[in-house]
DNA sequence: ATTCTTGCAAAGCATTTGCACCCTG
DNA sequence: CAGGGTGCAAATGCTTTGCAAGAAT
């Protein structure tokens, strides 16, 4: 990812490009196994130069809250326990802490069938977890 | 959940019975909404007697162990960012911090086509991901 | 000047760890 | 008395926050 694409994505966003955004967002483009801050921090100071570690977090929530990049889905909470010991999928709750259970055996044929017939060349499935994000309209 | 089969749950896992882990578990079972630890903790003081904070989480930690409960799936270690937007799903690797990308369209008309069949009740679904857990066999 | 950014260090929170004690077979 | 279980408090690790200083428009 050259400069300029930085800089357009940047200002695209509408955000001021800064050379900490730059060096923060190349880091992103340019390590490539879903980095986590840290990893984050070390491209950036090995890289570039010194950034602060608060700055990084404030950067990294600014540019995912603008859509330049994404955030590998948790539950970004605590843990959480779950009673249920059968394959099921869980529905999360947008802006609500609510996670229920989804058990459906149609659609776990339907994926297996899937992923049958479409073979990820170099892996092998062992489970598959579909999460649902959308809203609860009820209780 | 009674008390005999909170026993046979924990017997038939190996554990000792305890008073402690009895009391966990029925938090638990009791607590509907996938509760995290401090929940558990909460419930455990409230209506049982008082248990050491380390020694739920070690208890916790053991149950899931044994199979007696689960958790709700997160990446369990620190947050990590994603240079792709458009929509995909991803690869976990087992014993393995890579994730990986997987883009199939197909796959999302599946699981939109199914959603639209089967619609549930009192939830407005905005998107779904699917998380894939298995072995990288390459490189 | 006003607003947006950054640096820094302290604080916050969830979780883990080390160790002494305890109980049971 | 050996091993598993527990309590407690300190430590760890990731992330957030508050505030003062700097840069940009």
């Amino acid at each position: 990812m050259y400069r300029e694409e930085i800089h357009a994505k940047l200002q695209q966003s509408g955000l001021k490009i800064t050379p900490q955004r730059v060096a923060i967002l190349r880091a992103v483009y340019t390590l490539q196994n879903h980095p986590t801050a840290q990893q984050i921090i070390d491209f950036v100071h090995e890289r570039d130069f010194n950034v602060a570690t608060g700055t990084i977090y404030k950067t990294l929530d600014t540019l995912v809250e603008k859509g330049v990049i994404g955030k590998v889905q948790n539950t970004e909470e605590a843990t959480r326990y779950d009673s249920r010991m059968e394959h099921h999928h869980h529905l999360y709750g947008d802006g609500d802490s609510r996670i229920e259970d989804y058990v459906n055996e149609e659609l776990d044929h339907l994926l297996e069938n899937f992923f049958l017939q479409n073979n990820i060349p170099g892996y092998e499935i062992n489970s598959i977890h579909v999460h649902i994000n959308g809203r609860f309209t009820r209780e």
